[in-house]
DNA sequence: ACGGAAAAATGAACGTGTTCAAAAATATAT
DNA sequence: ATATATTTTTGAACACGTTCATTTTTCCGT
């Protein structure tokens, strides 16, 4: 009566448990298509490739991986991870700087898998989608991200008092988004109008740093905050 | 040897040249393709019911719309057409003022085709798709709402010069994109979590119109501008 | 009115993502 | 060891978007 499950609630997509050799399985299947995508893209990539790569039938790989795009879900969460390192061992710095170099190490470590990201937001931003950016589905990965931006902040050398930085981490995870939806879409030669953004986006931060002392940005940062928050679901705050 | 075309260079989805009775079919499918978008959805709407219910075959659907989400751009180059007619004979006020009204009017338009839309921008998002936001296929859209914005700016009662009127209309631009995505993503009934964003918005440009002719505001719009610009092509300005 | 060219329209096929019922393999209880 | 439940794996099928060779209709010059 008891059951043989060794692995809990692991993630969302995931079926509900896995044996070890289960959870092998899913992990080869992923590494196979992560290795496709990155050499002949994503859209170039079937399903059929991927089952016939990594040596087992096309059903199997549904059992793991409930879509296509949950592959580019579980690479995301594991650029995630590798976001929550850096920042960990981030030098003190400026918020500017701190934010301005986690965005950028994400950007490197998306890079080869652009076309990829390209289509996960696609299915992403299609709100009743499974894997919608906003859903119930990504809000363990979003809780996380955010926690990152509010390490980032927290421990600058220019941190502001913490009501306030939970209210800049939720402005900063919104651009965060932005950012990547932005760089997808740049097609200039390495990314470089991404890169002056960045650019721009570090100067104006650090311009206006001074200003959120002032009555008045504080209250208009609260007043967005109060409004977009909401959307992207508990996180920790409330 | 002469053709028996009628009309010329339409659009560029479209079959190069079309006779009356083409247009006619084309136009009629069109129609029967949203009203079942606007009935069931647009995902559950298949491309063979839109034949059937068009009363035509499944192939001849194809010429005209080689893709199933041409057909939401069709509606949305509609819609832009009446975002310009709402512009012209928009009431002289604060480009605040005028935005905002834009803006609402766009949103009420396109709200029986929210699923829609949304899938338009997934497909858009994907930055090598036929489709792409940025792409060269809708150029002359983008150019076209890019001049309704310059005259909601040029036309208000607190216009500033022409050449930092194109600079506003390119950010006006941008953030309309970004409005309309922010707008699919919100799922808070009645989309008012968006209606709130418009009013903060709203307040914010109405607070900070006057900061814009100090040198400072005014240098850093011009910055960015050149930045973010060239990303959406030729809009009259360069 | 006729013949030929261009456009409109058809219907069958293909590829790909996805589903599902059933078989094989594996672990647990007695 | 055997029986039983559970998990893993398979392979065939489905649905839908899309393509294409072919046929039918429409238009134009003579």
């Amino acid at each position: 009566m008891t059951t043989q499950l060794t692995t809990e609630t692991v993630g969302k997509g995931e079926p509900a448990g896995l044996t070890p050799k289960g959870e092998q399985t899913r992990k080869h299947i992923l590494e196979t298509a992560l290795g496709l995508f990155a050499d002949k893209g994503y859209q170039a990539t079937t399903m059929r490739e991927i089952a016939a790569a990594a040596g087992c039938s096309l059903g199997l790989t549904y059992r793991y991986f409930s879509r296509k795009e949950e592959m580019v879900v579980a690479l995301y969460a594991r650029t995630a991870q590798e976001l929550e390192e850096q920042v960990a061992s981030l030098p003190h710095g400026t918020i500017a700087e701190r934010y301005a170099a986690a965005l950028e190490g994400d950007l490197v470590r998306l890079a080869p898998f652009r076309e990829a990201m390209g289509t996960l937001f696609g299915v992403a931003l299609v709100p009743d989608s499974e894997l919608a950016v906003l859903g119930e589905n990504l809000q363990e990965l979003r809780a996380q991200v955010w926690g990152v931006f509010r390490k980032v902040i927290m421990e600058a050398s220019d941190a502001p008092k913490p009501k306030q930085a939970d209210d800049l981490a939720t402005a900063f995870y919104a651009g965060y988004l932005a950012f990547l939806l932005f760089w997808l879409q740049d097609r200039t030669p390495n990314q470089q109008t991404t890169q002056e953004l960045l650019s721009f986006g570090k100067d104006l931060l650090a311009k206006f740093r001074p200003a959120l002392r002032l009555p008045l940005a504080g209250k208009q940062l609260a007043r967005l905050v109060k409004i977009i928050g909401p959307m992207f679901g508990p996180m920790g705050n409330v």
